[in-house]
RNA sequence: GCGAAUGUGGUGGAACGGCAUACACAACAGAUUUAAAAUCUGUCGGCGAAAGUCUUGCGGGUUCAAAUCCCGCCAUUCGCACCA
């Protein structure tokens, strides 16, 4: 076995003593290549499986980048500030700065022991004031251009952590860290409107070379809907409201609306006799927290409140509830409801017995040209003691159907149905359980010779005895009357129409197609996208509404009530004002403190009673005291890298041109929505004022998969004896071997199961090829041979780096090491080239290699080997021969075999022979250089 | 419920629509060894004595040819979740 820590301790020296990596970032003669990690939050417990496996990614590109010419920019620090820390500190009585130092060292030297090839001297660190200082900068900038707001809103509170918490630090209702309930609560709070972005946001998605998954994640996140506002007055009052809808084409079957209960008008028009309940409802709903709400969501419940809007579009008067299925925070915080056409609205108003009105018709069958119009019903009855349903059999003449029948001037639907049943089976004791949304039916009657163009009610009957009297039958109804199974209707009965009569009598619900509009006035007869955009015309016409954008995105709440973050720099003055401090007080650093915990629900600042004072420049007043989320340092980190100790601006705009954008960002999953979404902003604004190039700073984005336990199942505190410490493998197996096993276990973005033995099988690899260097056999000779293998090997290698398909130029290294195996001779040149396509990989075991070859300067620099495609095509080629698409045989042809010398050859070979024999030869398909295939007959 | 991704030997996984199972792990056998480890060589999807034949979650389809493309299910994972 090599000695891979004496050999590891070797090359890490040398490259801390010969500075290697550093990287002249004033260096423009080459082209530039930036290559990035998510930065890691410096944890007590140091890096863990999944760390290395994203960092040695980026490390192989950053290598073999090199190697091509590049200058390459590979920066690492830390992201700071966090939760870990201000425990610590709260606990102990300790600034949290020192535990932040102790755990950064820990970090560094781990990080340092894998062999990757940060540049040092670049490192930051967000709890830096010197880092700060440009956080609270920009922050400042983003208030100055209204972007960064004070305003009153409804927050989520977390009493437990005694801190404001934003949607994605909550789980379930419940803080994403400790699972401590989260309330809403009204609060004055610094936000950062995200809104005003979305537009840009979402055009930038499709520039970025990003997985698909995420960008739509974002997309969802974002969540764009176009429809518009639509005002609606309030009878006998001057009051009226707003709703947003994206289907205001439906406004004519609104038949009532509904406010959330903490929308402002609700106790202005309560009317006095439904007070009592509406207070009772809102208190309800008050001190529901989100997770009951959620819970609770199957279940519909709201009260009247007395009042009654005006619809707009035609003067109908309808019900104002409210009821906590609508959200205060989203759209105007009231809606429209229309029950026949919205599946929330449909199960409120069917739970509150509220009418519903069909404004949309399906439409099934063929139109065609002369069609005669009728109403008409489908009745289905059903036998609840058998399970079967009544169907009548027209055999060859139409096939299986329920009951139709054409309704009569000024007959019901239900009527005609009763009768109808009647009139075709003789059945009378009927009981109507519910009658569906009309549909609207082409088809043509056979018995009539006509084209129909019907509006079919669906009914549903349930029989309550079989009380039969004389059917009434025309002489042209020949058919039989039969009671079906379930099954049998969905084998038999083929008719649209009935089918979709079937399902919506025993799946009662809202429509909510695309389909025809009925019952709605200027509206009848158009498709939906027509349909909005006439009604939109109209609201516009008559000043009543207007197309209207909406995002689910909601404002960035900016402030934590903790100590371990940056503090804001803002002063609210004694006469009201917010002050923003001047740039050249700047950074305002964090005080020491005696007690490093908030004490009722205040910020631990509160406790900083001399630095909360600000008396300067004539301006006098208290500072905030909440400080900024941990994602507002992550969000510009990588512009600072470019520039990280420049004390004038944030990084100087002659080398964030020429760095930017990063070319491959690569990081876990778990940042799909929250850091790569406020990074987009930061860099946006940024890009609008000029002080970023780029408008989308990420180029290329890939994830890496989460690394399993044995079992399984995630590494951590449930099951922690299949955790893995990657130090454990450095210390047993090397740092190169942790590398190549993590490379070599799947396609970088799967997650895959850690698995012990396949450590071992890494390092057996890496010795082979150290034995393999010292065996002797590396002469100044030629290996005919070897020489395809090694071609396809550089080429396989070098293509499969660039994909990122690690595991593949891996497995052909391998290959490559045993084809070596079976010769005598494994000439230099290509010795060398193995070493230069294994090092990005396995970079001391690398550099050691280099060394055994003769080479007094390390690997990192030398030129990336090439390969000839020449000599890797073959000139004779097995291919396969296939009968009807299966293989049976194979047979060698030459480059320049014609087809005809092909198919011959193929034709007689024993094997296909034997299948071809006493069949016609339909045709004969040859692909060159790849298969025959003969068809036969 | 909605959206996205994934599904291939005992295991991790390969495979521009063109010979499914590369590479590795495990297992088995042999060589070496006093013995073991290490190393080297070989076997290794199922059924079958063999010729064969079946096989990429399940069911259809397109194609001369499907793990790969299309449709419908099922399972797992990850997001979102009353967003009007």
């Amino acid at each position: 076995m090599y000695n891979f820590k004496e050999i590891e301790k070797k090359w890490r020296n040398y490259w801390e003593e010969n500075d290697t990596f550093h990287t002249d970032i004033w260096d423009f003669s080459k082209p530039k290549y930036y290559v990035l990690d998510m930065f890691p939050y410096p944890s007590g417990v140091g890096l863990h499986a999944g760390h290395p496996e994203g960092y040695t990614a980026t490390d192989i590109i950053s290598r073999m980048k090199r190697m091509q010419g590049y200058n390459v920019l590979h920066p690492m620090g830390y992201d700071s500030f966090g939760l870990p820390a201000e425990q610590y500190a709260v606990n102990t009585g300790n600034h949290p700065n020192g535990f932040t130092q102790k755990n950064i060292e820990t970090f560094g030297t781990q990080l340092r022991s894998l062999g990757f090839d940060y540049d040092w001297s670049k490192t930051l660190q967000t709890s830096d004031p010197k880092y700060y200082k440009w956080t609270q900068w920009i922050f400042k900038r983003l208030y100055e251009d209204g972007y960064a707001k004070y305003v009153d809103m409804p927050v989520n509170w977390c009493e437990e952590l005694g801190t404001v918490l934003s949607n994605d630090e909550i789980v379930d209702g419940k803080s994403e860290r400790g699972g401590f309930p989260v309330v809403r609560k009204n609060m004055k709070q610094w936000v950062i409107d995200q809104a005003a972005f979305a537009e840009r946001l979402l055009e930038g998605l499709e520039e970025i070379d990003w997985p698909e998954s995420t960008k739509e994640m974002q997309r969802n996140w974002i969540g764009k809907s176009v429809g518009a506002h639509i005002t609606f007055k309030i009878k006998d009052s001057d009051r009226e409201f707003k709703v947003f809808t994206t289907r205001c084409d439906t406004l004519f079957g609104v038949t009532y609306c509904v406010m959330s209960p903490e929308h402002e008008l609700v106790d202005l028009i309560t009317t006095d006799d439904k007070k009592e309940e509406v207070v009772a409802y809102k208190e309800m709903c008050a001190t529901k927290s989100e997770l009951e709400r959620t819970e609770l969501n199957k279940d519909k419940t709201g009260v009247f409140i007395g009042a009654y809007a005006i619809n707009p579009v035609n003067g109908k008067e309808i019900p104002i509830f409210i009821s906590d299925y609508v959200l205060a925070s989203y759209g105007t915080g009231a809606i429209m409801a229309v029950p026949a056409h919205d599946e929330r609205d449909y199960e409120f108003a069917k739970k509150f017995n509220i009418p519903i009105i069909q404004v949309l018709e399906e439409t099934t069958g063929k139109v065609y040209e002369n069609e005669k119009t009728k109403k008409s019903i489908v009745a289905i009855v059903y036998d609840r003691e058998n399970d079967k349903y009544l169907t009548i059999n027209w055999k060859e003449n139409g096939g299986r159907l329920f009951i139709g029948g054409t309704r009569h001037d000024n007959e019901s639907a239900i009527d005609c149905a009763i009768r109808e049943i009647e009139e075709a089976t003789g059945y009378v004791d009927l009981k109507f359980v519910c009658e569906a949304f009309k549909i609207n039916h082409h088809y043509y009657a056979y018995n009539k010779d006509t084209y129909f163009n019907i509006e079919a009610t669906p009914l549903l009957f349930e029989i309550r005895s079989n009380e039969r009297k004389k059917q009434n039958l025309d002489y042209d109804e020949n058919f039989v009357v039969e009671w079906v199974s379930k099954e049998c209707i969905e084998n038999e009965i083929k008719d649209e129409l009935h089918i979709k009569s079937l399902d919506y009598v025993l799946n009662p619900r809202a429509m909510e197609n695309d389909s025809t509009h009925i019952n709605s006035d200027f509206l009848n007869g158009l498709n939906k996208e027509d349909a909005i955009n006439k009604m939109i015309s109209w609201l516009e016409d008559n000043h009543v509404g207007s197309k209207q954008i909406n995002y689910k995105m909601r404002e960035w709440i900016f402030a934590r009530q903790r100590y371990w973050g940056e503090p804001m720099p803002v002063v609210y003055t004694e006469d009201g004002q917010i002050h923003m401090l001047d740039d050249d007080e700047l950074p305002l650093e964090l005080p020491e403190l005696e007690d490093y915990k908030g004490h009722n629900g205040k910020a631990p600042l509160e406790n900083a009673i001399e630095w909360k004072k600000y008396n300067n420049r004539g301006i006098s007043g208290i500072r905030e005291t909440s400080t900024m989320p941990g994602s507002a340092g992550s969000s510009w980190y990588f512009l600072r890298y470019i520039d990280p100790q420049n004390d004038n601006e944030f990084a100087n705009k002659e080398l964030l041109k020429h760095w930017l954008p990063v070319d491959l960002y690569i990081g876990g999953p778990e940042h799909a929505v929250g850091h790569l979404i406020y990074s987009r902003i930061w860099n946006n604004y940024l890009y609008d004022k000029g002080l970023s190039p780029v408008r989308e700073p990420f180029k290329k984005l890939v994830h890496q998969g989460m690394i399993l336990g044995a079992n399984g199942i995630k590494m951590g505190k449930r099951y922690p004896e299949y955790a893995v410490d990657p130090m454990d493998i450095v210390n047993n197996y090397g740092a190169d071997t942790l590398r190549l096993y993590e490379m070599f276990m799947g396609p970088l973005e799967a997650s895959k199961p850690w698995n012990q033995q396949g450590v071992e099988g890494a390092q057996k690899f890496l010795d082979r090829v150290y034995r393999l260097f010292v065996s002797g056999k590396i002469k100044d000779e030629k290996n005919d041979n070897l020489e395809k293998i090694y071609h396809q090997t550089v080429k396989k290698v070098s293509e499969d780096y660039e994909a990122l398909a690690f595991n593949t130029a891996i497995s052909q290294m391998m290959v490559f090491i045993n084809n070596v195996y079976k010769e005598d001779v494994f000439p230099k040149e290509y010795a060398e080239s193995f070493v230069k396509l294994l090092n990005p990989v396995a970079p001391h075991l690398g550099e050691e290699l280099w060394e055994i070859l003769g080479h007094k300067n390390t690997i990192a620099f030398e030129s990336w080997p090439t390969y000839d495609e020449s000599k890797i095509i073959d000139f004779e080629k097995e291919i396969a021969v296939q009968v009807n698409g299966k293989v049976r045989t194979t047979i060698m042809i030459s480059a320049d075999d014609s087809e005809d010398v092909i198919k011959e050859r193929a034709l007689a070979a024993e094997n296909v022979i034997r299948h071809i024999e006493g069949k016609e030869i339909v045709k004969i398909i040859i692909i060159k250089d790849k298969i025959v295939n003969i068809v036969v007959k």
